[in-house]
DNA sequence: TCCATTTAATTTATCGTTAAACCAATATAG
DNA sequence: CTATATTGGTTTAACGATAAATTAAATGGA
């Protein structure tokens, strides 16, 4: 793929010149497949993830959950989106469901009248053990068949990848 | 996350016991922070990548039209649903909408009358290649940026994890 | 003080995905 | 040959996400 493409003359003209040998196309080739394997990933680990989880809690839900139980303070929606980098449409519609379960509490910003405030409740920290607790099985599983290596390998390398990407939207 | 649950004896009582001391827990925190960084990844390129492709073209759909264009043979859905690891139906929609745009032909298999063969157009490799022009500056960037040694160290990794996931879904 | 800008949150439309139900056609076992 | 199982493809409902438009409130500079 995109192995037609003479980098570093584009978007110019695309007749093959066999003269200039387009040396960083192999890269770029590299660089897509990388975000090919992500996708895959996310999506298998994303369905696998949720396939145990209790009726009704989705990985969205879960990370929200998880986030107030790790940190243990109130947050405001527009907070939290950009926490887990996603839209705050996006986040409107998790918290929504968290809180038609009463998972999380929602009430108006005293100091600022535009502002939600949202916490986690009583039940939603239970629920977040329930999630833990389905969890646990299948992080066991992939920690005991591939270990931790390779996802520690990784780690630093997406951080870095992730944080640009963060950065440059 | 995740440190709050004796590994090893779950899905048991989760009372803390400072006695058994959980020690795969910190490797379970971290292939967490895998698929955490990974979901943020996809999430980020997919919509940057998205930005800039031709009107009405979709990561999916580019997928699809460079498979065909690397490997130029004709293929199934069911086919192409394995190769893209996505379910049958969201290989349907996708090659509906590259049909409606006339990237993609679709008959009826002569040999078979339950499949398909789908075929890239003229007007397909057109866009492809107009796909290829609209993508390049962004991973010349990211070449240029961050170089490809994050992308490729990780790639292996990747690989190995994503293969596991999908040999045991 | 007032107006323009920014920020917070919601809503709507669209997209890609899964899962499950379904139909039709092929393959297989008795 | 027939009954059953499997395979290929479509459809529908639900979910998570984006983008863009909207409303409301806060902010900041002339």
């Amino acid at each position: 793929m995109l192995n037609k493409a003479p980098v570093g003359r584009w978007p110019a003209e695309l007749e093959r010149r066999e003269a200039i040998k387009p040396v960083i196309e192999p890269d770029m080739i590299a660089i897509f497949r990388f975000f090919n394997e992500v996708g895959i990933i996310h999506q298998l680990s994303q369905s696998k993830f949720e396939s145990v989880m209790p009726e009704g809690m989705s990985m969205a839900q879960f990370s929200v959950l998880n986030h107030f139980v790790r940190l243990g303070r109130i947050e405001s929606p527009a907070r939290l989106a950009k926490a887990f980098q996603v839209t705050k449409g996006a986040m409107t519609n998790t918290l929504g469901r968290l809180e038609k379960q009463d998972y999380v509490s929602i009430k108006p910003d005293p100091d600022d009248g535009r502002a939600k405030l949202v916490e986690i409740t009583q039940k939603g920290k239970v629920a977040h053990q329930d999630c833990i607790i389905a969890l646990a099985p299948i992080l066991g599983k992939l920690n005991s068949d591939l270990g931790v290596g390779d996802f520690a390998k990784a780690l630093p390398q997406l951080e870095i990848i992730r944080n640009y990407l963060d950065n440059n939207r």
